[in-house]
DNA sequence: CGGGGCTTTGAAGCCGCTCAAGATCCGTGG
DNA sequence: CCACGGATCTTGAGCGGCTTCAAAGCCCCG
Protein backbone atom coordinates (compact mmCIF):
# COMPACT_ATOMS: atom_id res chain seq x y z
CA UNK A 1 0.00 0.00 0.00
CA UNK A 2 1.39 3.33 -0.88
CA UNK A 3 1.04 4.79 2.74
CA UNK A 4 2.77 7.89 3.96
CA UNK A 5 3.03 6.86 7.49
CA UNK A 6 4.93 3.66 6.35
CA UNK A 7 8.33 3.34 7.57
CA UNK A 8 11.39 4.76 5.20
CA UNK A 9 13.92 1.81 3.88
CA UNK A 10 16.88 1.80 6.08
CA UNK A 11 19.77 1.81 3.57
CA UNK A 12 21.68 -1.12 3.04
CA UNK A 13 24.64 -1.86 1.29
CA UNK A 14 26.00 0.66 -1.43
CA UNK A 15 26.77 -2.39 -3.89
CA UNK A 16 23.53 -2.88 -3.92
CA UNK A 17 22.13 0.25 -3.59
CA UNK A 18 18.18 1.18 -5.29
CA UNK A 19 18.75 4.99 -5.70
CA UNK A 20 22.36 5.18 -6.97
CA UNK A 21 21.66 5.16 -10.26
CA UNK A 22 19.92 8.64 -9.52
CA UNK A 23 22.65 10.15 -7.35
CA UNK A 24 25.37 11.85 -8.09
CA UNK A 25 27.92 9.47 -7.98
CA UNK A 26 25.42 7.25 -10.85
CA UNK A 27 28.73 7.34 -12.95
CA UNK A 28 31.12 5.52 -11.03
CA UNK A 29 31.23 2.14 -11.93
CA UNK A 30 29.51 -0.08 -10.08
CA UNK A 31 32.67 -2.02 -9.05
CA UNK A 32 33.81 1.02 -7.37
CA UNK A 33 30.91 1.20 -5.21
CA UNK A 34 33.61 0.15 -2.36
CA UNK A 35 34.72 3.96 -2.58
CA UNK A 36 31.41 5.50 -1.90
CA UNK A 37 30.48 3.10 0.85
CA UNK A 38 34.12 3.58 2.35
CA UNK A 39 33.22 7.35 2.36
CA UNK A 40 29.98 6.80 3.99
CA UNK A 41 30.31 7.91 7.78
CA UNK A 42 26.71 6.34 8.42
CA UNK A 43 23.19 5.96 7.82
CA UNK A 44 20.20 7.41 9.69
CA UNK A 45 16.27 7.37 10.20
CA UNK A 46 14.52 10.34 10.54
CA UNK A 47 10.72 11.10 11.92
CA UNK A 48 8.33 13.57 9.83
CA UNK A 49 8.76 17.22 10.36
CA UNK A 50 12.37 16.90 12.42
CA UNK A 51 14.82 19.70 10.69
CA UNK A 52 17.39 18.28 8.84
CA UNK A 53 19.60 21.21 8.24
CA UNK A 54 19.10 25.12 9.56
CA UNK A 55 19.66 27.71 8.12
CA UNK A 56 22.96 29.63 9.29
CA UNK A 57 25.01 26.48 10.08
CA UNK A 58 28.48 24.98 7.84
CA UNK A 59 27.18 21.53 7.85
CA UNK A 60 30.13 19.09 8.26
CA UNK A 61 28.33 16.18 6.61
CA UNK A 62 26.56 15.75 3.49
CA UNK A 63 23.31 13.64 3.52
CA UNK A 64 21.88 11.87 0.13
CA UNK A 65 17.96 11.24 0.77
CA UNK A 66 17.85 7.24 0.43
CA UNK A 67 13.93 6.87 1.32
CA UNK A 68 11.15 9.61 1.88
CA UNK A 69 10.45 13.05 1.44
CA UNK A 70 11.73 16.26 2.28
CA UNK A 71 12.07 20.48 1.32
CA UNK A 72 14.17 22.60 1.85
CA UNK A 73 12.73 26.33 3.13
CA UNK A 74 13.58 29.71 4.48
CA UNK A 75 11.97 31.65 7.12
CA UNK A 76 11.35 35.28 7.17
CA UNK A 77 11.56 37.65 9.92
CA UNK A 78 7.83 37.67 10.45
CA UNK A 79 7.13 34.36 10.19
CA UNK A 80 6.20 33.34 6.41
CA UNK A 81 8.06 30.67 4.82
CA UNK A 82 8.53 29.82 1.58
CA UNK A 83 9.79 26.07 0.56
CA UNK A 84 12.51 26.37 -2.27
CA UNK A 85 12.36 22.80 -3.80
CA UNK A 86 10.88 19.71 -2.40
CA UNK A 87 13.72 16.83 -2.28
CA UNK A 88 12.79 12.58 -3.18
CA UNK A 89 14.83 10.04 -2.73
CA UNK A 90 18.33 9.98 -4.63
CA UNK A 91 19.10 13.10 -4.11
CA UNK A 92 21.49 14.80 -2.49
CA UNK A 93 21.04 17.50 1.06
CA UNK A 94 22.61 19.27 -0.59
CA UNK A 95 24.83 20.58 -3.10
CA UNK A 96 25.50 24.16 -1.44
CA UNK A 97 26.96 22.29 1.86
CA UNK A 98 30.18 21.82 -0.43
CA UNK A 99 30.78 25.06 -0.12
CA UNK A 100 31.93 25.27 3.39
CA UNK A 101 29.41 28.58 3.80
CA UNK A 102 26.53 29.50 5.93
CA UNK A 103 23.54 27.40 4.81
CA UNK A 104 21.24 29.83 2.86
CA UNK A 105 18.01 27.41 3.35
CA UNK A 106 17.00 25.07 6.48
CA UNK A 107 15.61 21.44 5.34
CA UNK A 108 13.13 19.48 6.63
CA UNK A 109 11.97 15.91 6.74
CA UNK A 110 8.15 16.14 5.63
CA UNK A 111 7.61 12.03 6.05
CA UNK A 112 10.12 9.93 7.58
CA UNK A 113 13.13 9.75 5.89
CA UNK A 114 16.34 7.62 5.47
CA UNK A 115 19.74 9.22 5.10
CA UNK A 116 22.99 8.08 4.48
CA UNK A 117 26.02 10.67 5.95
CA UNK A 118 29.23 11.52 4.16
CA UNK A 119 31.79 13.78 5.52
CA UNK A 120 31.71 17.00 3.62
CA UNK A 121 35.86 17.40 3.33
CA UNK A 122 36.01 14.16 2.39
CA UNK A 123 33.21 13.78 -0.44
CA UNK A 124 34.51 17.18 -1.77
CA UNK A 125 38.01 15.48 -2.18
CA UNK A 126 36.47 12.43 -3.80
CA UNK A 127 34.29 14.29 -6.18
CA UNK A 128 37.65 16.15 -7.12
CA UNK A 129 39.82 13.69 -7.88
CA UNK A 130 37.11 12.27 -10.20
CA UNK A 131 36.68 14.88 -13.35
CA UNK A 132 33.61 12.68 -14.15
CA UNK A 133 31.87 12.96 -10.95
CA UNK A 134 32.43 16.90 -11.21
CA UNK A 135 31.03 17.09 -14.39
CA UNK A 136 27.91 15.22 -12.49
CA UNK A 137 28.14 18.00 -9.81
CA UNK A 138 28.47 20.68 -12.42
CA UNK A 139 25.21 19.09 -14.53
CA UNK A 140 23.25 18.54 -11.07
CA UNK A 141 24.27 22.50 -10.29
CA UNK A 142 22.50 23.48 -13.33
CA UNK A 143 19.63 21.06 -13.52
CA UNK A 144 18.51 22.60 -9.81
CA UNK A 145 19.40 26.14 -11.71
CA UNK A 146 16.91 24.98 -14.79
CA UNK A 147 14.41 24.31 -11.79
CA UNK A 148 14.66 27.42 -10.02
CA UNK A 149 14.04 29.32 -12.82
CA UNK A 150 11.10 27.34 -13.94
CA UNK A 151 9.67 27.84 -10.56
CA UNK A 152 10.59 32.02 -10.46
CA UNK A 153 8.54 31.62 -13.98
CA UNK A 154 5.65 30.03 -12.75
CA UNK A 155 5.75 32.48 -9.46
CA UNK A 156 5.93 35.59 -11.19
CA UNK A 157 3.86 34.97 -14.03
CA UNK A 158 1.41 31.94 -13.60
CA UNK A 159 -1.96 31.90 -12.04
CA UNK A 160 -3.01 29.78 -8.99
CA UNK A 161 -3.92 26.80 -11.21
CA UNK A 162 -1.14 26.59 -13.64
CA UNK A 163 1.43 26.99 -10.80
CA UNK A 164 -0.52 24.06 -8.92
CA UNK A 165 -1.15 21.54 -11.81
CA UNK A 166 2.47 22.15 -12.86
CA UNK A 167 3.44 21.58 -9.43
CA UNK A 168 1.79 18.05 -9.41
CA UNK A 169 3.22 17.68 -13.25
CA UNK A 170 7.07 18.08 -11.92
CA UNK A 171 6.46 15.88 -8.71
CA UNK A 172 4.71 13.05 -11.04
CA UNK A 173 7.39 13.46 -13.72
CA UNK A 174 10.35 13.14 -10.91
CA UNK A 175 8.38 9.92 -9.22
CA UNK A 176 8.13 8.40 -12.79
CA UNK A 177 11.73 8.39 -13.19
CA UNK A 178 12.44 7.30 -10.08
CA UNK A 179 9.41 4.19 -10.95
CA UNK A 180 7.32 4.96 -8.24
CA UNK A 181 4.19 6.02 -10.39
CA UNK A 182 1.85 2.82 -11.00
CA UNK A 183 -0.72 3.60 -13.66
CA UNK A 184 -1.85 7.00 -13.00
CA UNK A 185 -1.36 7.12 -9.05
CA UNK A 186 1.64 7.91 -6.76
CA UNK A 187 1.89 8.92 -3.36
CA UNK A 188 1.73 12.60 -2.85
CA UNK A 189 2.53 13.53 1.10
CA UNK A 190 1.85 16.89 0.76
CA UNK A 191 -0.13 18.91 2.81
CA UNK A 192 -1.98 21.71 1.38
CA UNK A 193 0.20 24.20 3.54
CA UNK A 194 3.29 22.58 1.98
CA UNK A 195 2.11 23.73 -1.59
CA UNK A 196 0.93 26.96 -0.38
CA UNK A 197 4.34 27.62 0.79
CA UNK A 198 6.08 26.32 -2.38
CA UNK A 199 3.69 28.28 -4.93
CA UNK A 200 3.41 31.38 -3.09
CA UNK A 201 0.09 31.11 -2.03
CA UNK A 202 -2.23 30.37 1.49
CA UNK A 203 -3.55 27.19 2.36
CA UNK A 204 -7.31 28.38 2.06
CA UNK A 205 -6.88 28.98 -1.64
CA UNK A 206 -4.94 25.84 -2.67
CA UNK A 207 -7.57 23.83 -1.10
CA UNK A 208 -10.05 26.36 -3.60
CA UNK A 209 -7.68 25.18 -6.49
CA UNK A 210 -7.48 21.56 -5.85
CA UNK A 211 -11.12 21.62 -5.76
CA UNK A 212 -11.21 23.52 -9.01
CA UNK A 213 -9.16 20.42 -10.64
CA UNK A 214 -11.19 18.12 -9.30
CA UNK A 215 -14.21 19.12 -10.56
CA UNK A 216 -13.29 18.94 -14.04
CA UNK A 217 -12.12 15.71 -13.67
CA UNK A 218 -8.53 16.13 -13.65
CA UNK A 219 -7.43 14.89 -10.24
CA UNK A 220 -8.13 13.28 -6.88
CA UNK A 221 -6.29 13.48 -3.83
CA UNK A 222 -6.57 11.99 -0.83
CA UNK A 223 -5.27 9.34 1.80
CA UNK A 224 -1.94 10.91 0.58
CA UNK A 225 -1.87 9.53 -2.99
CA UNK A 226 -2.57 11.36 -5.71
CA UNK A 227 -4.45 10.30 -9.23
CA UNK A 228 -4.29 11.74 -12.41
CA UNK A 229 -7.75 10.76 -14.01
CA UNK A 230 -6.88 12.82 -17.28
CA UNK A 231 -3.18 13.02 -17.53
CA UNK A 232 -3.02 13.80 -20.98
CA UNK A 233 -5.55 16.83 -20.79
CA UNK A 234 -3.75 17.66 -17.83
CA UNK A 235 -0.09 18.08 -19.47
CA UNK A 236 -1.93 19.89 -22.47
CA UNK A 237 -3.32 22.17 -20.57
CA UNK A 238 -0.42 23.04 -18.09
CA UNK A 239 2.66 21.38 -19.46
CA UNK A 240 2.97 23.08 -22.27
CA UNK A 241 6.16 25.09 -21.75
CA UNK A 242 8.99 23.46 -20.65
CA UNK A 243 8.04 20.59 -17.45
CA UNK A 244 11.12 18.76 -16.02
CA UNK A 245 10.67 15.37 -18.38
CA UNK A 246 7.86 15.55 -20.26
CA UNK A 247 7.61 11.54 -21.41
CA UNK B 1 29.06 61.30 -17.32
CA UNK B 2 26.89 58.07 -15.95
CA UNK B 3 24.65 57.69 -19.06
CA UNK B 4 23.25 55.00 -20.26
CA UNK B 5 23.46 55.73 -24.03
CA UNK B 6 27.55 55.45 -23.45
CA UNK B 7 28.79 53.71 -25.61
CA UNK B 8 30.56 49.94 -24.16
CA UNK B 9 34.29 49.79 -23.51
CA UNK B 10 36.06 47.40 -26.26
CA UNK B 11 37.48 44.28 -24.58
CA UNK B 12 41.09 44.81 -24.25
CA UNK B 13 44.26 42.93 -23.51
CA UNK B 14 43.49 39.92 -21.49
CA UNK B 15 46.65 40.83 -19.06
CA UNK B 16 44.57 43.95 -17.98
CA UNK B 17 41.25 42.82 -17.91
CA UNK B 18 39.57 45.15 -15.20
CA UNK B 19 36.82 42.90 -14.90
CA UNK B 20 39.23 39.40 -14.64
CA UNK B 21 39.17 39.60 -10.88
CA UNK B 22 34.79 39.13 -11.24
CA UNK B 23 34.96 36.29 -13.80
CA UNK B 24 34.84 32.69 -13.36
CA UNK B 25 38.43 32.66 -14.44
CA UNK B 26 39.65 35.01 -11.44
CA UNK B 27 41.90 32.31 -9.63
CA UNK B 28 44.15 31.95 -12.62
CA UNK B 29 47.48 33.27 -11.62
CA UNK B 30 47.72 36.79 -13.78
CA UNK B 31 50.79 35.58 -14.99
CA UNK B 32 48.50 33.20 -17.41
CA UNK B 33 46.46 35.43 -18.12
CA UNK B 34 48.36 34.30 -22.04
CA UNK B 35 46.32 30.89 -21.72
CA UNK B 36 42.77 32.70 -21.49
CA UNK B 37 43.74 35.17 -23.92
CA UNK B 38 44.70 32.15 -26.17
CA UNK B 39 41.19 30.29 -25.73
CA UNK B 40 39.27 33.96 -26.55
CA UNK B 41 37.86 33.49 -30.34
CA UNK B 42 36.99 37.24 -30.01
CA UNK B 43 35.36 39.93 -28.86
CA UNK B 44 31.96 41.73 -29.55
CA UNK B 45 30.41 44.92 -29.56
CA UNK B 46 26.18 44.49 -29.39
CA UNK B 47 23.40 46.97 -29.44
CA UNK B 48 20.54 47.64 -26.95
CA UNK B 49 17.79 45.02 -27.49
CA UNK B 50 19.85 42.72 -29.57
CA UNK B 51 19.26 38.91 -28.49
CA UNK B 52 22.46 37.39 -27.55
CA UNK B 53 21.27 33.39 -27.30
CA UNK B 54 18.14 32.19 -27.86
CA UNK B 55 15.90 29.83 -25.89
CA UNK B 56 16.29 26.27 -27.41
CA UNK B 57 19.97 26.60 -29.11
CA UNK B 58 23.08 24.96 -28.19
CA UNK B 59 25.81 27.63 -28.33
CA UNK B 60 28.85 26.69 -29.49
CA UNK B 61 30.10 29.93 -27.75
CA UNK B 62 30.27 31.14 -24.62
CA UNK B 63 30.53 34.73 -23.80
CA UNK B 64 31.77 36.72 -21.06
CA UNK B 65 30.40 40.42 -20.33
CA UNK B 66 32.77 42.50 -20.23
CA UNK B 67 31.16 45.78 -20.40
CA UNK B 68 26.96 47.02 -20.24
CA UNK B 69 23.74 45.07 -18.83
CA UNK B 70 22.06 42.57 -20.37
CA UNK B 71 19.17 39.89 -18.85
CA UNK B 72 18.20 36.34 -18.99
CA UNK B 73 14.21 35.52 -19.54
CA UNK B 74 11.87 33.42 -20.77
CA UNK B 75 9.19 34.00 -23.15
CA UNK B 76 5.49 31.94 -22.42
CA UNK B 77 3.31 30.79 -24.95
CA UNK B 78 1.10 33.66 -25.02
CA UNK B 79 3.56 36.30 -24.68
CA UNK B 80 3.97 36.82 -20.84
CA UNK B 81 7.34 37.41 -20.24
CA UNK B 82 9.65 36.59 -17.41
CA UNK B 83 13.16 37.73 -16.50
CA UNK B 84 15.05 35.66 -14.64
CA UNK B 85 18.51 37.55 -13.79
CA UNK B 86 20.52 40.57 -14.64
CA UNK B 87 23.79 40.26 -15.60
CA UNK B 88 26.74 42.51 -14.93
CA UNK B 89 29.90 43.09 -16.31
CA UNK B 90 32.50 40.22 -15.41
CA UNK B 91 29.79 37.49 -15.66
CA UNK B 92 29.85 34.51 -17.40
CA UNK B 93 26.48 34.17 -20.16
CA UNK B 94 26.26 31.61 -19.46
CA UNK B 95 26.97 28.62 -17.23
CA UNK B 96 24.35 26.15 -18.83
CA UNK B 97 26.05 26.37 -21.75
CA UNK B 98 28.62 24.49 -20.87
CA UNK B 99 26.79 21.21 -20.65
CA UNK B 100 25.74 21.20 -24.29
CA UNK B 101 21.90 20.89 -24.01
CA UNK B 102 19.61 23.00 -25.27
CA UNK B 103 19.40 26.59 -23.42
CA UNK B 104 15.99 27.18 -21.03
CA UNK B 105 15.96 30.48 -21.74
CA UNK B 106 17.26 33.59 -24.12
CA UNK B 107 19.64 35.95 -23.16
CA UNK B 108 19.11 40.02 -24.37
CA UNK B 109 21.27 43.30 -24.23
CA UNK B 110 19.98 45.49 -21.98
CA UNK B 111 22.09 48.40 -23.12
CA UNK B 112 24.94 48.53 -25.56
CA UNK B 113 27.05 45.81 -24.39
CA UNK B 114 30.73 44.32 -25.62
CA UNK B 115 31.07 40.58 -24.93
CA UNK B 116 34.50 38.34 -25.13
CA UNK B 117 33.94 34.89 -26.46
CA UNK B 118 34.77 31.95 -25.77
CA UNK B 119 34.49 28.46 -28.12
CA UNK B 120 32.33 25.84 -25.52
CA UNK B 121 34.29 23.26 -25.87
CA UNK B 122 37.64 24.89 -25.47
CA UNK B 123 36.76 26.81 -22.23
CA UNK B 124 35.14 23.83 -21.16
CA UNK B 125 38.19 21.40 -21.34
CA UNK B 126 40.33 24.58 -19.92
CA UNK B 127 38.05 24.61 -16.60
CA UNK B 128 38.48 20.56 -16.49
CA UNK B 129 42.08 20.55 -16.49
CA UNK B 130 42.14 23.16 -13.96
CA UNK B 131 40.40 21.93 -10.75
CA UNK B 132 40.95 25.14 -8.96
CA UNK B 133 38.51 26.41 -12.15
CA UNK B 134 36.02 23.68 -11.79
CA UNK B 135 35.95 24.56 -7.77
CA UNK B 136 35.59 27.95 -9.21
CA UNK B 137 32.77 26.94 -11.32
CA UNK B 138 30.79 24.96 -8.83
CA UNK B 139 30.67 27.40 -6.81
CA UNK B 140 29.81 30.25 -9.26
CA UNK B 141 26.81 27.69 -9.94
CA UNK B 142 26.30 27.59 -6.16
CA UNK B 143 25.83 31.33 -6.39
CA UNK B 144 23.39 31.27 -9.11
CA UNK B 145 21.14 28.91 -7.39
CA UNK B 146 21.67 30.91 -3.94
CA UNK B 147 20.49 34.34 -5.89
CA UNK B 148 17.12 32.24 -7.67
CA UNK B 149 15.99 31.06 -4.42
CA UNK B 150 16.01 34.68 -2.85
CA UNK B 151 14.11 35.26 -5.86
CA UNK B 152 11.75 32.93 -5.77
CA UNK B 153 11.31 34.40 -1.89
CA UNK B 154 11.10 37.29 -3.15
CA UNK B 155 7.91 36.15 -5.59
CA UNK B 156 6.12 34.10 -3.31
CA UNK B 157 5.92 35.91 -0.44
CA UNK B 158 7.04 39.74 -0.53
CA UNK B 159 4.72 42.59 -1.40
CA UNK B 160 5.54 44.52 -4.31
CA UNK B 161 7.34 47.71 -2.48
CA UNK B 162 9.97 45.21 -0.93
CA UNK B 163 10.82 43.36 -3.96
CA UNK B 164 11.03 46.58 -5.91
CA UNK B 165 13.13 47.95 -2.88
CA UNK B 166 15.01 44.54 -2.66
CA UNK B 167 15.96 44.28 -6.39
CA UNK B 168 17.60 47.61 -6.02
CA UNK B 169 19.54 46.87 -3.07
CA UNK B 170 20.65 43.94 -5.14
CA UNK B 171 21.84 45.64 -7.98
CA UNK B 172 23.67 48.18 -5.72
CA UNK B 173 25.31 45.71 -3.91
CA UNK B 174 26.58 43.94 -6.98
CA UNK B 175 27.61 47.41 -8.25
CA UNK B 176 29.51 48.01 -5.65
CA UNK B 177 31.34 44.80 -5.85
CA UNK B 178 32.71 45.94 -9.35
CA UNK B 179 33.11 49.27 -8.00
CA UNK B 180 30.89 51.58 -9.77
CA UNK B 181 28.86 52.99 -7.13
CA UNK B 182 29.69 56.70 -6.25
CA UNK B 183 28.73 57.80 -3.20
CA UNK B 184 24.64 56.98 -3.24
CA UNK B 185 24.09 57.00 -6.73
CA UNK B 186 24.50 54.63 -9.52
CA UNK B 187 24.08 53.69 -13.31
CA UNK B 188 20.63 52.21 -13.49
CA UNK B 189 19.75 51.24 -16.89
CA UNK B 190 16.25 49.62 -16.26
CA UNK B 191 13.01 50.49 -17.52
CA UNK B 192 10.08 50.66 -15.61
CA UNK B 193 8.91 47.29 -17.94
CA UNK B 194 12.30 44.98 -17.21
CA UNK B 195 11.37 45.58 -13.30
CA UNK B 196 8.00 44.48 -13.63
CA UNK B 197 8.45 41.46 -15.58
CA UNK B 198 11.74 40.33 -13.22
CA UNK B 199 9.38 40.46 -10.01
CA UNK B 200 6.02 39.23 -11.43
CA UNK B 201 4.75 42.94 -11.57
CA UNK B 202 2.98 45.03 -14.11
CA UNK B 203 4.83 48.41 -15.45
CA UNK B 204 2.10 50.60 -13.73
CA UNK B 205 2.30 48.80 -10.68
CA UNK B 206 6.48 49.61 -10.64
CA UNK B 207 5.35 52.87 -11.40
CA UNK B 208 3.61 53.26 -8.00
CA UNK B 209 5.40 51.50 -5.95
CA UNK B 210 8.60 53.63 -7.31
CA UNK B 211 6.32 56.75 -6.52
CA UNK B 212 6.03 55.57 -3.20
CA UNK B 213 9.46 54.53 -2.33
CA UNK B 214 9.90 58.36 -3.84
CA UNK B 215 7.50 60.15 -1.68
CA UNK B 216 9.66 58.37 1.54
CA UNK B 217 12.60 60.26 0.15
CA UNK B 218 13.94 56.88 0.22
CA UNK B 219 15.32 57.32 -3.36
CA UNK B 220 14.82 58.69 -6.75
CA UNK B 221 15.46 57.31 -10.16
CA UNK B 222 16.10 59.05 -13.82
CA UNK B 223 18.02 60.13 -16.83
CA UNK B 224 19.53 56.34 -15.74
CA UNK B 225 20.55 56.75 -13.22
CA UNK B 226 19.35 55.75 -9.24
CA UNK B 227 20.32 58.01 -6.00
CA UNK B 228 19.72 56.17 -2.52
CA UNK B 229 18.72 59.09 -0.16
CA UNK B 230 18.50 57.01 2.68
CA UNK B 231 20.48 53.70 2.04
CA UNK B 232 20.40 53.25 5.97
CA UNK B 233 17.09 52.96 5.85
CA UNK B 234 16.45 51.28 3.12
CA UNK B 235 18.50 48.42 4.47
CA UNK B 236 16.71 48.50 7.41
CA UNK B 237 13.67 48.06 5.88
CA UNK B 238 14.34 45.82 3.11
CA UNK B 239 17.62 44.39 3.99
CA UNK B 240 17.15 42.80 7.08
CA UNK B 241 16.78 39.11 5.63
CA UNK B 242 19.80 38.37 3.16
CA UNK B 243 20.61 40.62 0.48
CA UNK B 244 23.41 39.05 -1.45
CA UNK B 245 26.56 41.40 0.04
CA UNK B 246 25.19 43.32 3.00
CA UNK B 247 28.27 45.77 3.79
C1' DC C 1 8.72 70.99 -33.85
C1' DG C 2 7.02 66.50 -34.11
C1' DG C 3 6.76 61.88 -32.66
C1' DG C 4 7.69 57.46 -30.37
C1' DG C 5 8.83 55.38 -26.16
C1' DC C 6 8.31 55.70 -21.36
C1' DT C 7 6.03 57.19 -17.13
C1' DT C 8 2.28 58.87 -14.42
C1' DT C 9 -2.40 58.97 -12.85
C1' DG C 10 -7.31 57.58 -12.53
C1' DA C 11 -11.18 54.32 -12.29
C1' DA C 12 -12.96 49.88 -12.10
C1' DG C 13 -12.48 44.93 -11.59
C1' DC C 14 -10.62 40.44 -10.24
C1' DC C 15 -7.68 37.11 -8.07
C1' DG C 16 -6.14 35.60 -4.09
C1' DC C 17 -6.09 36.93 1.01
C1' DT C 18 -8.08 37.14 5.77
C1' DC C 19 -11.09 35.77 9.18
C1' DA C 20 -14.15 32.49 10.78
C1' DA C 21 -17.03 28.43 11.41
C1' DG C 22 -17.85 23.57 10.32
C1' DA C 23 -16.65 19.19 8.59
C1' DT C 24 -13.50 15.45 8.06
C1' DC C 25 -9.59 12.71 8.90
C1' DC C 26 -6.59 10.22 11.87
C1' DG C 27 -3.82 8.80 15.68
C1' DT C 28 -4.35 7.87 20.57
C1' DG C 29 -5.99 6.15 24.78
C1' DG C 30 -9.62 4.18 27.36
C1' DC D 1 -14.16 -0.97 19.42
C1' DC D 2 -15.37 3.46 20.38
C1' DA D 3 -14.70 8.20 21.98
C1' DC D 4 -11.90 12.00 22.00
C1' DG D 5 -8.87 15.78 20.33
C1' DG D 6 -5.74 17.89 17.28
C1' DA D 7 -4.54 18.63 12.63
C1' DT D 8 -6.22 19.27 8.13
C1' DC D 9 -9.52 20.43 4.74
C1' DT D 10 -13.70 22.84 3.13
C1' DT D 11 -16.76 26.60 2.54
C1' DG D 12 -18.53 31.34 3.04
C1' DA D 13 -18.23 36.43 3.26
C1' DG D 14 -15.78 40.50 2.84
C1' DC D 15 -11.59 42.88 1.76
C1' DG D 16 -7.33 44.56 -0.48
C1' DG D 17 -3.31 44.47 -3.55
C1' DC D 18 -2.38 44.32 -7.94
C1' DT D 19 -4.21 44.30 -12.71
C1' DT D 20 -6.49 46.17 -16.73
C1' DC D 21 -7.85 49.70 -19.56
C1' DA D 22 -7.41 54.32 -20.77
C1' DA D 23 -5.81 58.96 -21.26
C1' DA D 24 -2.60 62.43 -20.54
C1' DG D 25 2.14 64.10 -19.59
C1' DC D 26 7.02 63.83 -20.16
C1' DC D 27 11.39 63.30 -22.28
C1' DC D 28 14.61 62.87 -25.59
C1' DC D 29 16.14 62.29 -30.30
C1' DG D 30 15.84 63.38 -34.85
Amino acid sequence: MLSTARQPRPPGACAACPVRRHTLYAPIAESRAAEIAALRRESLMIPARRIILRQGEVPSTVFVLYDGWAFRFTLLSDGRRQILSFLLPGELISLPALRLAPLRFSVQALTAVSLCAFNTKDLAGFVQDNPVLTMSLVNECAREAESADRRVTDLGRRSATERVARLILEIESRLRALDRVEGDSFEFPLRQEHIADALGLTAVHVSRTLSGLRDEGLLSLGQGVLMMHNRQRLLEMFGNDDTSAPS
